[in-house]
DNA sequence: TAGTCAAATTTTGCATTCAAAAATGCCTCC
DNA sequence: GGAGGCATTTTTGAATGCAAAATTTGACTA
């Protein structure tokens, strides 16, 4: 197995799943998992713990990190930023496939959000954020946001959206296609931020924190 | 030697010098002048390979990165997104200290330029944009800033300036300060961005790239 | 003399091993 | 019966060893 398929692996685990936040990573586990050594395992935990998404304590292991309230603001202040660049960088480079692609995403995620499966909704939704971000053309960018995307994912995940919100985040979709087709970087932007701002105002006021 | 202080030293080696890019790593070499072995090496290799600074060529051995035009271009794009949102947040959190401070740093900025001093002014620069990711407070964009600022870097260093550009660099520094002192957030991102842009265009202008 | 192919050497990636540090459990003593 | 301390076990972090891959070397041929 190769090196970015065993961090691929860790991150899935840690970001989708089985290990819950603040709990020990049990090294010698996912050795045997993931069929390898410590070695390149331990290369990959590195790796992470640069990211945030894993906390190296010296001499007593490593643990999936905790979000603090703090961390979740700063998150999302950056996600703003980076989502709003995607966007203004998108505009003018985004094909009309990409286009058609984000168009057609958004008219299942209205589905999703008339047949109230808020599940199936965020995942539009997120699919939606990637392509915007895809469109910008820039793997620097991309890499940050997936970055900071799946840091965000569970505090965002585990949110139960109010009817009003969801309504209101519906809207705010189409404000956001519309600006795309219309190639209006500033107006996306603009929107992509306040879409931003309200879910994170959303997942603060559900009091969303890991503690520590 | 801890781990962090590995990464910290083998960065340093990247981007302050000795390894010129696209060269190989030499990983004996480093292991003796660090006095570690190859585990702590390597795992430190895969570190930076994830921020950009190191490629990793399956069996193969790790070089140090070359930034091509279109490196330039994204890590520029990104810095622009990344100033400007720091500037946003330091806006209505920046202290009257940290205020003072780069006012400070603004005038023997000015006077290195009135000296002609390239390398010191360079430096002033520096610290100006580091303060203002500071006083934005947020530790996960300072992070992300700090990378790519570290790739960018070489780039900038090598950049004769014009005349013109550096007085007009000046002009807008004042005008950076000024928007801090007004606490004018829109308008300080705005500055940054341009100013960011205006860096780019003279890398790119003056033709700089590592290949590839 | 230049080109090609194969042997030898080096390098890489990973597994294993080893020493030190932490955690656990057991025993004693209060 | 519980707290404290010592020994044992486990876990961690790093060095070493080993097999596979790549590169270099050198000899042979055209």
């Amino acid at each position: 197995m190769m090196h970015d398929e065993v961090v691929s692996r860790l991150r899935h685990v840690l970001t989708e799943g089985e290990i819950p936040p603040g709990a020990r990573i049990p090294e010698r586990e996912l050795c045997a998992s993931f069929a390898i050594s410590r070695t390149p395992l331990r290369e990959a935990l590195k790796v992470l713990a640069a990211e945030g998404l894993v906390v190296l304590l010296p001499n007593r292991g490593s643990r999936a990190a905790k979000l603090t309230q703090r961390d979740v603001k700063e998150l999302f202040e950056v996600c703003e930023g980076l989502e709003a660049t995607a966007g203004e960088l998108a505009c003018p480079r985004i094909s009309d496939a990409q286009l058609r692609e984000i168009a057609e995403l958004q008219a299942s995620m209205v589905e999703h959000y008339r047949a109230q499966d808020l599940l199936s909704y965020y995942r539009c939704n997120r699919l939606i954020h990637e392509a915007i971000v895809r469109a910008a053309d820039n793997a620097v960018l991309a890499g940050f946001y997936e970055s900071v995307a799946a840091r965000i994912r569970r505090a965002r995940f585990i949110t139960p959206m109010s009817p009003e919100h969801w309504a209101l985040a519906i809207q705010e979709h189409e404000a956001i296609l519309n600006a795309l087709q219309r190639r209006d970087a500033r107006g996306l932007a603009h929107i992509l931020r306040t879409h931003l701002r309200r879910k994170r105002e959303e997942v603060v006021r559900a009091g969303f924190a890991e503690g520590e």
